[in-house]
RNA sequence: GCGGGUGUGGCGGAAUGGUAGACGCAGCGGACUCAAAAUCCGCCGUUGGCAACAACAUGUCGGUUCGAGUCCGACCACCCGUACCA
């Protein structure tokens, strides 16, 4: 008996999937079409465990619906825009196309040596023009339907790198890179009108079946929707001051109005005084982390200014500036009402501003306010004039309504959500398909100059922008008066890329983005499967695209995701030794390679001996340097053993802690389902009938195909090592040459290679691959005898063994016949008895 | 702070309100072997007991129920998201 050879195995099979196209996803074929979809990868350089685990789920899943006789389209690619290639050319001296197509090759040979069902012939990638071509007319499309616009934006300006950064590149607000102190600047930018759809994304996310709560929640939560009055209070220098409040019911509270420090009225003041000017200049300072958010004192700036109470104009409240009001949400002012919001509560306390309840709280209804903190919950209007007695969604209505009918004021709906701002000064994206023209202004690219394609000669030796300084590129005639022009030298943000490449997927024509109809066939994905991480941003804006393409009649598809599953990461722990840099300790990295383990759980490095210290378990990165090479495990293990292993115990949704042994588990499991099929081959058939055997089997098949349904793929492992062990147990029998035989059609999915070698050994024609899911009999899935649980007072004393479908009388007198029970009642007779059929009796005494 | 999730043996984890701990990993004992690897058989929550068995046990405390890991309420811990959103 031979082991299993998985190196030469998976090579020959994988040989012969790519030589007869088996995944090409065919466009006309009649079968139901099914799309499954795993998020594409950046080609940073290798695939990572991350990856491995996402392809491998998305990979059973396809396969599975292929044997279920579904046409699957189950494609591959490249996010191949972005900074780490600019990085790796300043650093490397490499150009960035180079660089990232070094990298996709390296990553599909890995990705090929796994052995996924692919179908490479629609494979794309990002930074070619003959996809980035396609976006520009796109792009072009939006523009002429009013889709996008540009307007004046603030950002994150590093002096040193001569660069936009994003906020997540703004250090203790330094640039990441150059440590520089940044500046905020405004430029003219790019913007995709994602709002106008605010609505529409709010109400289609919430009626997505099979998206995780947490992420439905999550886009909610980014949306943003808040109803309230948008209402003008006048000033007594005689300007009006418009402010948002989604509290309208609590006007007569007011105890305070505050304005953000760029608001209109706070440079204005400071233009004329020095103490406004320093208030001003002191909110810019601090940074915008979340620790320093948290911490950061609450700060007002008295202006001497009062407004009017729009419903008593007696009443006058002082107009502060404060730091904690946003200019960029509702109108960058609001009104303050310390009893009934903690905000406010805080500002007035500091400010020793009146605090007066007009909402009751169980019986307190006094207008003086003794609590430590604001009261935020429901109750009655009190001290509130004519609102008094109403509840707080009354009260609200009837300001509301109050000031729509004086005209000071309407009811409005505010959004979180910004429009997407999607200029980038930045070479390796997708160019803007936009010229600037002195006399013209704003020109599209004709569409027969598309692609605009990247010059190829750019340096990045010198910081800024190499398409802003390249030569020639941007100097282009106008389009329309034929004057010399510039082209827009921004590039569009890589989540661009990343909005529309599934609708790619499911049609590449040369001439046009993509064909409406065949679009329309394989849309949307069925099965989306990727990081949790994308949960906000990428799903959102690709939701965005499909809407903003239906709204101008290129597709009618509205949700591109019909069913997202978000995958646990991997992780591993990691090792360190702590050492001292520029006196400052700092923790030293080790890979796990290097590292030998107790049995006490301390480690060591195996070269010297030295202690290191175990870190937490945590995602894999290179940063940690605890990652495990994919490849070097493939190479030890096979493609079968290493995508069982990410199969396995834990749920997918749940992070995998990767194990030394849980991969030779998972190897040991391998070789069983070899020796079983190989010893059928070998050895003559069984004859008779197992029905034991045969029950389980079938249990087996409807219980896989359940649980990979659901992408419950712990479960469906579980399952099938208990086949296989009851396999292994039986006797020989035609019943278990059928179980072996059947065996090698469940587990393909799984381990595809090793289920070609055994459908070829065992003289199937075709491709496994190919083969249909074994049928399921319903006769073998009912059993003909139950064991029945007996408990005594909810304890469980004795099991029976009863025919299916008993009477509930004949099971009640077998359990209290059962010696167990007599003595477990102790002479005690039986108050009452629960008799749930085919699963126990209770008996309490 | 707010929102969400998770909490079960040494570890990963199973369990439509109905026999808690399936399955895997690790460990222990045995078989085979000169020996090892591989493989096979057995044991494996805690405590007491030779055993039969009993008691305890799903983060904590309470509740609903004949019966709770599962439902309800309060709390604790950890993880993720978010950031002063008026």
């Amino acid at each position: 008996m031979s082991r299993f050879n998985p190196l030469k195995a998976d090579a020959a099979w994988q040989k012969v999937w790519e030589e007869n196209r088996t995944f090409a996803a065919r466009d006309d074929s009649p079968k139901p079409k099914s799309f499954v979809l795993e998020m594409f990868p950046y080609p940073s350089g290798r695939i990572h465990m991350g990856h491995v685990r996402n392809y491998t789920m998305g990979d059973v899943l396809a396969r599975f619906r292929r044997m279920q006789g579904m046409e699957v389209l189950h494609p591959m690619g490249w996010d191949a825009f972005g900074m780490p290639a600019e990085n790796a050319a300043m650093e490397k001296k490499v150009h960035p196309g180079n660089w990232t197509r070094a990298n996709i090759a390296t990553m599909k040979a890995q990705l090929k040596r796994l052995g996924f069902a692919l179908d490479w012939t629609r494979e794309l990638a990002t930074c070619e023009p003959d996809y980035y071509g396609h976006e520009q007319a796109i792009f072009l499309d939006f523009f002429e339907n009013g889709l996008v616009y540009r307007k004046e934006s603030a950002v994150n300006w590093d002096p040193v790198d001569m660069t936009v950064l994003a906020n997540e590149q703004v250090i203790d607000g330094r640039g990441w890179r150059s440590g520089a102190l940044v500046e905020r600047r405004k430029l003219s930018q790019w913007f995709f009108r994602i709002t106008q759809f605010a609505e529409d994304l709010l109400e289609g996310v919430q009626a997505l079946e099979h998206w995780p709560d947490k992420v439905k929640l999550m886009q909610e939560n980014w949306i943003g929707k808040s109803e309230g009055l948008q209402f003008d209070w006048t000033l007594s220098d005689g300007e009006i001051l418009p402010v948002y409040t989604t509290r309208p019911d609590t006007i007569f509270g007011a105890s305070f109005i505050a304005v953000a420090a760029d608001h209109p009225i706070a440079r204005k003041l400071a233009a004329s005084d020095d103490n406004v000017r320093a208030f001003v200049e002191l909110c810019k300072q601090g940074g915008t982390t979340a620790a320093e958010l948290e911490t950061q004192e609450k700060l007002g700036f008295d202006t001497g200014l009062t407004a009017t109470h729009p419903f008593d104009s007696a009443w006058q409240v002082p107009v502060y500036i404060a730091n904690f009001v946003l200019m960029d949400y509702g109108t960058g002012a609001v009104f303050g009402v310390p009893a009934h919001d903690q905000r406010d509560f805080e500002f007035a306390t500091k400010y020793q501003l009146p605090v007066r309840r007009v909402v009751s709280e169980g019986d307190k209804t006094e207008p003086e306010f003794r609590d430590a903190e604001a009261y935020t919950g429901p109750g009655t209007l009190v001290n509130s004039h004519f609102l008094d007695g109403m509840d707080v969604a009354d009260a609200k209505r009837t300001v509301i309504r109050r000031a729509e009918e004086g005209g000071w004021g309407k009811g409005q709906t505010v959004w979180r959500l910004r429009d997407w701002g999607v200029s980038r000064q930045r070479y390796w994206g997708t160019p803007i398909p936009i010229i600037h023209c002195e006399r013209c202004g704003v020109v599209p690219a004709p569409r027969e100059s598309l692609p605009i394609a990247l010059p190829e000669d750019v340096s990045f030796d010198i910081p800024g922008n190499p398409l802003d300084r390249h030569p020639t590129w941007k100097h282009v005639d106008c389009p329309k008066c034929g004057a010399p022009a510039r082209r827009e030298t921004d590039t569009l943000d890589t989540f661009v890329d990343s909005s529309w490449y599934f609708i790619r997927f499911a049609s590449q024509p040369a001439d046009r983005p993509f064909d409406k109809a065949v679009a329309e066939q394989w849309l949307p994905v069925g099965q989306y499967i990727g990081g949790v991480e994308h949960a906000i941003l990428h799903l959102l804006y690709a939701r965005f695209f499909t809407r903003a393409l239906r709204h101008i009649g290129k597709l009618d598809v509205t949700e591109p995701f019909a069913g997202l599953f978000t995958q646990g990461m991997v992780t591993h722990a990691s090792y360190y030794q702590m050492e001292e840099h520029d006196g400052l300790e700092r923790k030293a990295y080790f890979e796990p390679s290097q590292i030998s383990r107790r049995g006490d759980g301390t480690a060591f490095l195996t070269e010297t001996g030295e202690d290191v210290i175990v870190g937490r378990i945590e995602k894999m990165s290179k940063s940690k340097k605890n990652t495990v090479d994919p490849t070097e495990i493939v190479d030890q293990y096979g493609a079968d053993a290493t995508r069982w292993f990410m199969l396995s115990d834990s749920p997918p949704e749940r992070d995998l802690e990767w194990s030394e042994s849980g991969i030779e588990g998972a190897w040991r499991f391998v070789n069983r389902l070899w020796r079983l099929f190989e010893n059928l081959s070998e050895a003559e058939a069984g004859t008779g009938r197992d029905v034991d055997l045969d029950k389980r089997l079938h249990r087996t098949i409807a219980g896989v195909a359940e649980d990979v349904e659901s992408l419950a793929f712990n479960k469906s492992v579980a399952k099938l090592y208990e086949l296989v062990g009851a396999i292994e147990k039986a006797q020989p029998s035609a019943s278990r040459t059928d179980a072996i035989r059947t065996l090698a059609r469940i587990v393909a999915p799984m381990v595809p290679h090793i289920a070609e070698e055994a459908w070829a050994a065992m003289g199937n024609p075709g491709l496994i691959a190919d083969a249909e899911w074994p049928a399921v009999d319903p006769a073998l899935l009912v059993d003909d005898e139950v064991t029945i649980a007996v408990q005594v007072n909810g304890k469980l004393r004795d099991t029976l063994l009863m025919p299916k479908g008993a009477a509930k009388d004949v099971v009640e007198a077998a359990a209290l016949a059962s010696d167990k029970i007599v003595r477990s009642l102790e002479g005690k007779q039986p108050r009452k008895v629960i008799v749930v059929p085919d699963r126990l009796v209770n008996i309490v005494a």
